[in-house]
DNA sequence: GTGAAAGCGCTAACAC
DNA sequence: GTGTTAGCGCTTTCAC
């Protein structure tokens, strides 16, 4: 078996001519004559030359690569955000090095050094829950790299970020809930230190307060974006005095958990309860009753991080303390699990 | 900003010393100082050093990058395999770049060509449904690059695969529809031109040979793997002089179809009639009732090809006409849409 | 419109 | 244990 490889010398010299003008000609540089193209070209093929884009990295300086850092490929959320980065960056002639954090520092850093070795032309990355140091990501803004955070962003770095608008979200959410005619809306929240669940709540108290509805403190449930944090606070919520008649869960799983702790009580779901989630996870359109939630977006947020991305390290956007931030408008759906046939009032 | 970057050179110059006795100390090759070692690790720390993967791999012809083919990162089947590779991948310091075909071959076939540009050392791909041209990947084998098939894979063509044995998890399905005292038992296939799912109908077939069942082809189906087809099917068989009690789903979205139009025509489930589907998609423990499934062992099937792959390239593998088949056990999960409380016989 | 020459940053073969 | 030398394959001045 053959293992050499072809190069633009190889063309060169059956054309009698140098790797230079090979090159030019491969490249469609401007002034190279037709004649000249075409002989190259069908040569190459001839010779089943394949392009080197680690030589030409090694002289151009572009690898035409962009690194993305996800917490998990396992979760559908980033999967699928990955599925919009990929193919923009695809059309556009760029590749994309994967790497995965599974929401852990270490393997954060590691990834961006990895990056940072493979000079790579640009990053996109979703901050891992663990992180509270950003170090590394100042590191790549200061080697000049260009970065654009999704989703789990950070706004004090001065770095560009997409994200969907939590807080209208969480606002769409519960004045869903209460346009319906629930009287006590109760919310099941995430981890406080994380930006996108702290939105979410303030959407939550800002749709009550809009509609001059108390919030109250104890209908407030700071869980941990699970099944279980769904079932738990839907048994402290039933023990209470006055206990709510619906929930805005800060996501799927967890309002997955409250309909199944609540069809275990016997509780009709909508009518004596509205539920509503967050993401539009798959699962919420099969189960029953089917459930309400809130579309973030997810492939129009990876093809928007990508094109932002494309435009500074092409320059039409500035790389430095660029704090430009891409707000998609979430999307609600909203399923039986919420619409009341009959509104109880 | 300095946009400057430190080289080998760099270092030597500050040491007195040479970019050869530099790059020994940071590979740690044997046979160099501890002491230069040292101090070449602490220079390199100052002067904010960082390893350019490009040069290294242009001189030695190894990029650490493995290039891996999936049809959507969207499907939460292939972003758990990714998962899988990611692991193993980065534990010994490769790195992955992803490519989706789509399901399409032409990006099937760019993609190869984007691999063999950026020189990867190994590839891992699963086929497109579209695809029947397999050139591209005979190309990449005859070019000596490394290549492993998972899932979807072509057994003619000598390049070894990681698949999970569908025969069996088929048989396994049918089976246990057959010892919980289903009488007749349909299946509903998926398109026969691709392996897994022709594996598929033959498991289903052999476990009713097993049991002297009879094969009534009127209680075959075959559909296009979605919940459409499921709802179809249903439709079909209950319109049969002798309708089935049970049905083996290729896969779980149709199973899904099944469930829901079973539901919509008020037959109980289990009792009346059993379901098993395929795949343990995330929502089939979700829904009511629970569908029981086969667990293809996604994140196992993604390491294992990614070993078998790092075993080719180090050499410990043939690379070449290897036909090695890694044959992973499915996992039965049996929920409620098919455990009969009481066995009707 | 094309050629000549240099060099991107690293590693490997061969000295000593 | 370390230096010398060469070169991976390409692109990019600077010529003419």
């Amino acid at each position: 078996m053959a293992l050499y490889r072809t190069t633009i010398a190889d063309i060169a010299r059956q054309l009698n001519t140098t790797a230079a003008t090979v090159s030019r000609a491969l490249n469609n540089h401007p002034g190279i004559s037709e004649e000249t193209k075409k002989n190259v070209l069908k040569t190459a093929e001839k010779l089943n030359y394949n392009h080197n884009r680690i030589a030409s990295s090694l002289r151009s300086g572009k690898t035409h690569v962009i690194g993305v850092m996800i917490p998990s490929a396992e979760i559908n959320f980033f999967g699928s955000v990955v599925h919009g980065i990929e193919n923009i960056a695809n059309r556009n002639g760029y590749n994309v090095l994967i790497y995965q954090s599974n929401e852990k520092w270490e393997h954060e850093v590691k990834g961006m050094e990895t990056f940072i070795s493979a000079r790579v032309d640009g990053i996109i990355a979703s901050i891992a829950k663990e992180t509270v140091d950003y170090s590394h990501y100042t590191e790549v803004k200061k080697r000049g790299i260009p970065l654009v955070f999704f989703d789990r962003a950070n706004d004090e770095l001065g770095i560009p970020s997409v994200v969907i608008d939590d807080y209208l979200g969480a606002y769409f959410a519960t004045e869903h809930l209460i346009l319906q005619g629930y009287h006590r809306i109760a919310h099941i929240s995430g981890q406080q230190h994380i930006k996108i669940f702290n939105d979410r709540m303030k959407g939550y108290m800002g749709a009550l307060q809009n509609y001059h509805m108390p919030i109250d403190q104890e209908l407030i449930y700071t869980g941990s974006v699970s099944i279980e944090s769904g079932r738990m606070a839907i048994d402290r919520f039933l023990q209470l005095p006055n206990p709510p008649d619906a929930v805005f869960a800060v996501e799927d799983f967890t309002a997955l958990g409250v309909i199944k702790e609540l069809k275990e009580r016997k509780i009709d779901i909508p009518d004596e309860f509205g539920v509503v989630g967050f993401a539009a996870e798959m699962f919420g359109e099969h189960i029953t009753p089917s459930l309400s939630t809130i579309d973030q977006q997810t492939i129009l947020m990876g093809s928007e991080a990508t094109k932002l991305l494309l435009e500074i390290i092409s320059g039409k956007e500035p790389a430095l303390n660029n704090n430009k931030k891409i707000i998609l408008q979430p999307l609600p759906i909203f399923r039986s699990s919420s619409q009341r046939q009959k509104v109880i009032d």
